[in-house]
RNA sequence: CGCGGGAUGGAGCAGCUCGGUAGCUCGUCGGGCUCAUAACCCGAAGGUCGUUGGUUCAAAUCCAGCUCCCGCAA
């Protein structure tokens, strides 16, 4: 089958390898253009454009599907390559009807949730925000709007109590190479059933903000640690100690903690109490200028002690 | 040239302001105590102080270049 693969972060690289390695030929790969990245704004290739190029397979970075000559000649290109699949996984552009409607076996998007749940832009995080259990992949057919097309396939998996996004992320990058090849199949044998999303069971994952890093210790402890993993590793939950800057990739939750709110009752393995009796237990953390720990490394070199406060703000 | 922090035995840090004996909390190894232990006691090994050059009688420490790591900002 002739295929062309758009997708951008590291999420969309194991489905792309996937589908690699399953011998379909990929005819080209759509990513977003190269930006001023990390210190000192050096130019980075995104992770698929890598992948891509390693397979010698040919990239294409326009700045829109949708808009000017670019967009156009994107068009034009896709037009004449008539690939018979369009697979995208975490683009970052939308595809106007006029892509849409090429492919035979139209364009079909690796969405990191179990529709029509968590539609939109970070399914991952914020299924973990909420505290959910269970969440998964679905690949479905595009069509108008943000992730409201008809589902293919769906792959579910649990969610572990400790489970950090990031950590959830690599599962469902692998899961979704998975269900592409799955889906891949289904559509060549004939044997795909599109099932229309039940719009009212539907909700959507807005995007991740930089200013919810700071985490609220007032609030009970399950929200904490829940607000600690969606977040962890980027942009990472956040708190101040001693006025400097610490973050917080891990925690666990610890029942019956009396303390005020940010207070740290256990300075030995950094126990923080909560606004509900209950407290977190940080076992991950990057202070200033350091690297990122487990709590007894950084423990070892830190003065930290019983009834010190994390704040979410730098004052005091 | 976007702003800033950092590199010191295996791990995490202190020492640098004010140059002069390599320090702390752990880990490792050996021994002891104990019914026993991740507990306690005694002892040991292990460091070109990131790299190159400069200043100096003398540099982890002061000066300059370089490399790598990290935070912010994008």
């Amino acid at each position: 089958m002739n295929i062309i693969y758009m997708g951008t972060p590291d999420f969309a690289v194991p489905p792309l390898n996937a589908i690699i390695s399953s011998g379909e030929n990929v005819q080209a790969v759509f990513t977003q253009p190269d930006k001023p990245k990390g210190r000192g704004f050096k130019l980075l290739p995104t992770p698929v454009k890598e992948c891509a190029l390693s397979h010698n397979i040919p990239v294409y970075q326009p700045l829109s599907l949708r808009k000017g000559e670019e967009g156009a000649a994107a068009e034009a290109l896709i037009k004449e390559l008539a690939p018979d699949l369009i697979v995208v996984a975490a683009y970052g552009q939308i595809l106007p009807q006029s892509i849409l409607d090429i492919p035979k076996f139209g364009c079909v998007n690796i969405h990191a949730s179990l529709l029509p749940k968590y539609r939109g832009a970070a399914p991952i995080q914020r299924v973990i925000l909420d505290g959910e259990t269970e969440t998964g992949v679905t690949a479905m057919r595009m069509a108008d709007g943000i992730d409201t097309g008809d589902m293919i396939m769906k792959l579910s998996v649990k969610i572990g109590e400790n489970e950090t996004a990031s950590e959830l992320h690599d599962r469902l990058s692998e899961l979704g190479a998975d269900l592409i090849i799955k889906t891949i199949e289904a559509l060549k044998n004939g044997t795909a059933i599109y099932e229309k999303q039940d719009d009212s069971k539907s909700c959507h994952a807005a995007k991740i903000d930089k200013s919810m890093s700071f985490t609220d210790f007032s609030l009970p402890a399950e929200q904490v640690h829940n607000h600690i993993r969606g977040l962890s590793a980027s942009p990472c939950a956040a708190a101040y100690l001693c006025g400097k800057r610490l973050k917080i990739f891990h925690s666990e939750l610890v029942k019956g903690v009396s303390g005020a709110p940010g207070e740290i009752v256990n300075a030995d393995n950094f126990t923080v109490a909560c606004g509900d009796g209950n407290g977190v237990k940080l076992t991950e953390v990057q202070g200033e200028g350091g690297k990122r720990l487990k709590t007894d490394d950084f423990l070892r070199g830190c003065n930290i002690e019983k009834g010190m406060i994390l704040r979410s703000s730098q004052n005091e």
